[in-house]
DNA sequence: GCCAACGTTGGC
DNA sequence: GCCAACGTTGGC
C-alpha cells in the first residue's frame, strides 16, 4: 500500500466535514499530475494524510483512507458546479476522483510550522519549495513519524 | 514547439 | 492583500 498527502481548504471541506460523511467522493482536483496520481497509483487502502490548507494554521488535520478506486469526476459536467470544465464530457472524462473514507482527526492540528521543524520530514514533498499538488505521495516513514506526532501524550 | 500573458495556489 | 511559484492557454 502507499501513503498519501491530499490538501483540502478547510472553508470548502474540512476534515470535520468528511468525519460527518464518513465517506466521500474527492472531488474538484483539476491538475494533471495529480489526477495522474489518483487514476495511476491510489489504490482501495491506501492512507491519506488530511491536510488544511489556506488555514490559520496550514497543517494535517487527520488521516483518511481511499475506499473507492478512481473513476469520473462527475462535477466536471456541470454547469453549476464551481468545478465545471467543459472539456470534460461522459464520453471522454477529462477528471478523476477517488474516493475517502473518515478515519481519524488528530486531538490537535500538526502545523506547517511544526512540520518544518523535523529533520526527518525534510525531504517531505509538502515542504519542498514551490510545492503545491493538491495530491501528493509521502512515505511511510513521514506518515507515521506525523501520525505518531499526533498521538504522543503531551508534555509539559 | 515557443513563450508571453494570464490564472491559480497557498503561505504569509 | 501581496506575491512567488507554477500551470495553462493560445497566438505565432
Amino acid at each position: 500500500m502507499r501513503y498519501w498527502l491530499i490538501k483540502s481548504e478547510p472553508t470548502t471541506y474540512a476534515i470535520d466535514d468528511l468525519e460527518r460523511m464518513q465517506q466521500d467522493h474527492w472531488e474538484g482536483v483539476r491538475n494533471y499530475q495529480a489526477r495522474n496520481y489518483m487514476r495511476d497509483e491510489m489504490e482501495v487502502g491506501d492512507l491519506a494524510l488530511f491536510y488544511h490548507s489556506n488555514a490559520t494554521p496550514p497543517g494535517v488535520a487527520g488521516i483518511a483512507r481511499v475506499c473507492e478506486e478512481a473513476h469520473p469526476d462527475f462535477t466536471a459536467w456541470d454547469p453549476e458546479s464551481k468545478y465545471f470544465d467543459p472539456k470534460s464530457t461522459p464520453e471522454n472524462p477529462r477528471w478523476m476522483m477517488v474516493s475517502v473514507a473518515f478515519v481519524e482527526k488528530f486531538s490537535r492540528l500538526i502545523s506547517l510550522e511544526e512540520l518544518r521543524d523535523y529533520p526527518e520530514l525534510k525531504e517531505m514533498v509538502l515542504l519542498q519549495k514551490g510545492s503545491r499538488l493538491s495530491v501528493q505521495p509521502a512515505t511511510q516513514k513521514e506518515f507515521e513519524f506525523i501520525r505518531n506526532l499526533a498521538h504522543e501524550a503531551v508534555h509539559s
